[in-house]
DNA sequence: ATGTTTCTGAACACCGTGTTCGGTTATAAA
DNA sequence: TTTATAACCGAACACGGTGTTCAGAAACAT
């Protein structure tokens, strides 16, 4: 079954509030954006716009829907072995620093990071190790990647996408392959 | 000046302020607690609670000034050496299993450790490292802290707190000792 | 006993959310 | 071009939370 045709008007709707809100956010910050503001900009009906999405998290994420599933695309794909996650991170770096979406959606990419490697992990941890739980060094892993975006993003690229690459396996790989192997 | 007797009433209202806020957020989560649900359980007016605190943040806030203290006193006595910093992060997860605050104050822990090591990093990063800005390694260490804290009191403590320690310490020491030599 | 401080609680203004519904307009398809 | 329909509008509404105000009652220190 070939894709319905949508609609010139949904079409439009949901541009003019993915990029009211995008504006809106670089103004003033995520937290502080509400309905009224996006709607207003987007010179949208306030019905219309709970008719295409429950909440203002679920535009936001709307937007993302691209990368996320580009990023899923990447995971599915890769081999997991001691290089790709290095390789990975490199990419969402040079990624995120395209999308100047903030971190408001770190949230959503760690939650996803931390399944895949979680998944992963666990067949690669000999199954006897008693030094550390899979979900904790997944934990680990995302958070420390997140720790280092939201540094980058909120000095606002201080550093290129390599050097931070660089620098996040210089602080994580070390530790993390030590703890493996024991 | 010997300080001023505080009025009984002020110090039954904001014990029973911060017990009510206390049990609320074990029963649904900071983020669900509303004022009025604190003021109803606490048996206290509305606006006695606003002339005791200006928010629910600063209610919380209060109920840890105690510890907050400790901690400072606690940074403010020890030397930083290399081992000094691991043996912090043991008292700390020692601490907060006591507390059972839950994760509601670790954003406030770690802007307070963050502060504390980029101090002392400043100190101790060769001048001329070219490798990490120190804003950045203190932002890591910090963060990884956080990060097994926060894994560890949303599963309940599953580990015992030098188990945990000892994790935190083999995960983040050896990145962290190496980019700082090169 | 008295003057002061604190507490009370109802009333209020304000803002944000999410729903409903009758009327209007744009669209796709015939 | 006509027509049926799907999308949009926006005002009104119910709801719930915040923070302020004020007059009166209660607890307190002396």
């Amino acid at each position: 079954m070939p894709k319905q045709k949508i609609d010139r008007r949904v079409e439009r709707t949901r541009r003019s509030l993915q990029n009211a809100l995008s504006e809106l956010i670089l103004e003033k910050g995520y937290e502080k954006v509400t309905v009224q503001d996006v709607i207003d900009r987007a010179n949208v009906g306030r019905s219309t716009f709970y008719a295409h999405f429950e909440s203002l998290d679920q535009l936001l994420l709307s937007g993302f829907e691209p990368l996320r599933a580009q990023f899923e695309d990447f995971l599915s794909g890769a081999e997991f072995d001691h290089e790709s996650p290095w390789a990975l991170s490199l990419t969402m770096f040079q990624e995120v620093q395209k999308q100047k979406g903030g971190y408001i959606t770190l949230t959503h990419v760690q939650k996803f990071l931390y399944g895949y490697l979680l998944d992963h992990l666990k067949g690669q941890l000999p199954k006897r190790n008693k030094n550390i739980p899979p979900e904790l060094l997944a934990h680990y892993v995302a958070s420390s990647f997140i720790a280092l975006m939201t540094w980058w993003i909120d000095n606002e690229y201080p550093l290129s996408a390599e050097k931070m690459n660089e620098i996040y396996r210089q602080l994580v790989e070390p530790g993390t392959m030590a703890i493996m192997m024991t």
